[in-house]
DNA sequence: AGCTTAAATGCAACAGTGTTGCGATTAGGG
DNA sequence: CCCTAATCGCAACACTGTTGCATTTAAGCT
């Protein structure tokens, strides 16, 4: 929810800026990921015009209080919907429509530290990332195969 | 070896050229990954000039013959040491150092992706980034501590 | 409400990254 | 040594991201 952002902010002391509630707003609509200029030109189209300066600088800083992410792969934006008390973000991104979904699992992330200290690495913040069909992509593929 | 890579462009019908080889040396020798821009610098302190444009499409070519690999999470150059079958890259990067490894398992993939399919989701490729501190670091840190 | 001021935004200018088209060069086969 | 397609260099461009500074604004305080 995009008021639980904003009490983010407020708590952490940030101005709550008509720049960082479109902005949330945006985040929270999409389905997909979206690049700083992707957020500037679905603004635009609503008539709200942010410098692309701003954005960096907004997206900046909801990364550092865990309000979005940045992906690894595409160095794309997302907003971020669970707390961060895990230190571990999992997304599933389906390759055909771009959605994506947020996870955590405990035990996945307790291997894969375990297994990094192995390298004698401490782990401290995880991200991972699937590239692959969601449900509904997987089964259109699947029938368009068996129609070919 | 360069020298494989160069049997591979061969047999590939590729022609063998000066900024081949050059660019094969470079990745060769190098013990982190490169940006194109860092590859023209290399070679620029070696006396080598190339153009920016001929070292992305150089490395464009040799990512389709599997000669080098495109790290997802930098964008950055590798020469390829293993094929690509696994569809699956896990890095450590320490955030002090900037040291980074990429390492395999085979057990963790099965793990994550059948995690995945408990939300429908079909992974096909996976990209995992573990952030903290490398065992130098980590052994420093610790030093400071007790010193301090 | 208006005042104050530190925080936040906008603007201009710039640096870095990556792409395209085209003419010049070159590897490698005949 | 020629020939020619493949490759490279160059120019020009588009996109992405950053910095410094002037202007605006949120929010606390009368």
């Amino acid at each position: 929810m995009v008021q639980d952002s904003i009490r983010v902010l407020q708590t952490q002391g940030y101005k709550v800026t008509k720049p960082r509630r479109q902005v949330l707003e945006i985040l929270e609509e999409a389905q997909e990921s979206l690049s700083p200029y992707d957020i500037q030109r679905l603004l635009r189209r609503q008539g709200k015009h942010l410098n692309h300066v701003t954005i960096y600088r907004i997206l900046d800083l909801f990364c550092s209080l865990n309000l979005a992410h940045k992906l690894l792969s595409t160095g794309r934006f997302v907003k971020c919907s669970l707390g961060d008390k895990e230190g571990c973000h999992r997304f599933m991104v389906c390759h055909r429509c771009g959605t994506l979904q947020e996870f955590a699992d405990e035990r996945l992330c307790q291997e894969e530290n375990g297994f990094a200290r192995n390298f004698d690495f401490h782990t401290e913040y995880h991200l991972s990332e699937s590239s692959g069909l969601c449900s509904n992509c997987y089964r259109k593929q699947h029938q368009k195969q068996e129609n070919a």
